[in-house]
DNA sequence: AATGAATGAGACTTCATTCAT
DNA sequence: TATGAATGAAGTCTCATTCAT
């Protein structure tokens, strides 16, 4: 029907000019940070007139809320992606898709920070993405575990081990730690092959460190 | 000499000023962020007017900066009291000293997201502080390498994956994610284990993970 | 056309909001001197607020720069204005535009104060307002001296002591030193007078003073 | 007696203190504008400290009246100097002692400007110091008329005129505008046979100019 | 629906003055 | 008497938000 096709078309038109506002939000959100950032310079950006911002978001902490959500729907479609892959392919590709475009490493460093002081984004950026990577993690360590694959270490732990490596690897890269010559690839795959295969020289098993 | 004595008794006051100063505002700071945190808020923490912290700290800037400073310097004295540590030993202080009272961890919070947008900050943070554990890491891992104690891996990106793992457990902790019941040694232990021994079952060793 | 008009109101409702701001500056600056003038105050007689002014004039500063150009334009004009005047026409006119009203002395007595403490306020007083002024004197005392009705004096010299009289009348009149009862014409004809006939007595000439 | 001589040791002392800090105070007010001029800068010159400062002036603005009185005694002092001179050379001396030297320029900016803002620096500069020397030139220039070496010209504006002319020309020498080549006594030549003699050429007499 | 000028609360910072030592 | 740390009032400037057009 007419009505309901010029409904879709505003909505439509609505939704461009909200995800036109986020973009231009988390550029400028993920290089200035969030308090730094001027609703001026968002508006500028998604060239718009401030006031227009301000039809589309009634705060400027709305904005970061909306970046924070698109954000998690990002990973969830991300996570339903790599169900089908190896447990290390599907490391590899979520790791990737979260750290290896600067924009990426730049949004999850201003979660890693505002999830603190925000309810709202904690809510989006560690319960609705974070969790579901580790709990997706989770399920496969398990799986493996029980298979006889892995050792049978604590899943949840492990898990949490993973994530916690690879956000440490995403912070370093953004605080300009040298990595030296390393391809992103060689790096995933040594931090691969130290995860399965340990440190530790087995030709010289339980030697003290 | 009356003098000195008059000297060195100013000077321990300026110098418990600023101690005090420096205190009040590692905690707004670290709670608020920096740019959330107001100079008033401090002076009122520190329990002196507003005007008087601008007698020791030319601008808020050069407060934070000073808070910098002073965890650079814990942190070299810590690794100093580390060297005669085991490797084992010497990662769990490192890590412990850094992470586990939650003043440190939101320093570190902090400073991983300041460190970006500020030069100095950057200086004392990501230079005089993560690269010295980075670096004290990567020495020892070389000898534990060299010793036939450890497999061959580089030991400059095994001692980055170290630091990554515990930055990103701090971060993890930091952001509320639960670790189940694990008390910190457990976690330590576990982590350590994994790093060593690997995550591969041996009995079934080469199996496709 | 509707666009074209538009544009024109709001750029001419931004001109009168500009030069509102400018007189309210002038006033303040040139009774209460650039110091302790206090954006508040000037915002108060323009009748907005003191975020408003920010709009249009990014400092303090700025508005003082505003306020020299708005009188290097009106010295311009009026410059062009006395072009086909007789010598003392001239004279007088660019005296009185100057200096015959409270307004006028006022900002005379600013820049003369701020020209040495601002490159911009020097660049528009004294540049592009006094050495017109002084210039414009100087071609035409040229011209008298050469068609010799003037004695072949130094026409530069004596360009600048013109206007260091009129200055200086200025000057005293604005400290309140009394003239006596005598009108603004009475004293432009007596210097004038003095000027283009001396002090001496010519019957009595060659006599020492 | 030994009290008298303390006490006159004592008030040597303070005298020596209030002149030492009272020339500092000039320096710094004539140079950065009084506004603008700290207390802590003065006191800096002055080698003493800022509570030393405020024990011998109670407010900054007194130190203003201060500089500005002590100004008005050395123009007292210097015109006792000259009056045994003739006309010609008072002019000259008074000039010079008030204008040759830059501290003494910056300093006659200094109370062109602040006469108008505080009464007592009104009273000190205006009143003790320019009437003090306009009156003195008035009483010659009257004497110079009834000798008949004058023409009758109204003396009390004359006077003004000189003393008008000498500021004008200090002002634009302060504001940076070039006298050409001239030095200071070609100026004063050149001024004081303008005044004397006048711009009209004589052997073209009650031309049109 | 779009605009952008207007607002005003609140931030950082300065500095004359006070006062304990 | 000299000191200089402490004070706090007041100033400039920023910016999210509102609102008339």
């Amino acid at each position: 029907m007419l009505e309901t096709e010029t409904t879709t078309r505003r909505e439509r038109r609505i939704a461009a000019r909200k995800a036109q506002l986020l973009d231009a939000a988390a550029q400028v959100f993920s290089h200035k940070g969030y308090e730094k950032a001027t609703t001026k310079e968002i508006a500028e950006l998604a060239d718009v007139s401030e006031g227009t911002l301000f039809n589309y978001f009634a705060t400027k902490r709305e904005l970061l809320i909306g970046v924070a959500k698109a954000y998690a729907d990002e990973v969830a479609a991300d996570i339903e992606s790599v169900q089908g892959e190896t447990f290390e392919d599907m490391l590899a590709q979520l790791a990737a898709n979260r750290f290896r475009r600067g924009r990426e490493r730049r949004l999850f460093m201003l979660f890693l920070y505002e999830s603190r002081l925000n309810a709202d984004v904690h809510q989006y950026y560690v319960e609705e993405a974070l969790h579901r990577i580790i709990d997706v993690l989770e399920q496969r360590l398990t799986a493996l575990i029980d298979a006889g694959v892995m050792r049978p270490v604590d899943p949840a732990l492990t898990a949490r081990m993973m994530s916690a490596t690879t956000m440490g690897f995403a912070a370093l890269f953004e605080l300009g730690v040298s990595m030296g010559t390393t391809s992103p690839e060689t790096l995933g795959a040594a931090v691969t092959d130290i995860h399965l295969n340990g440190l530790r020289n087995q030709n010289g098993a339980n030697q003290d460190v």
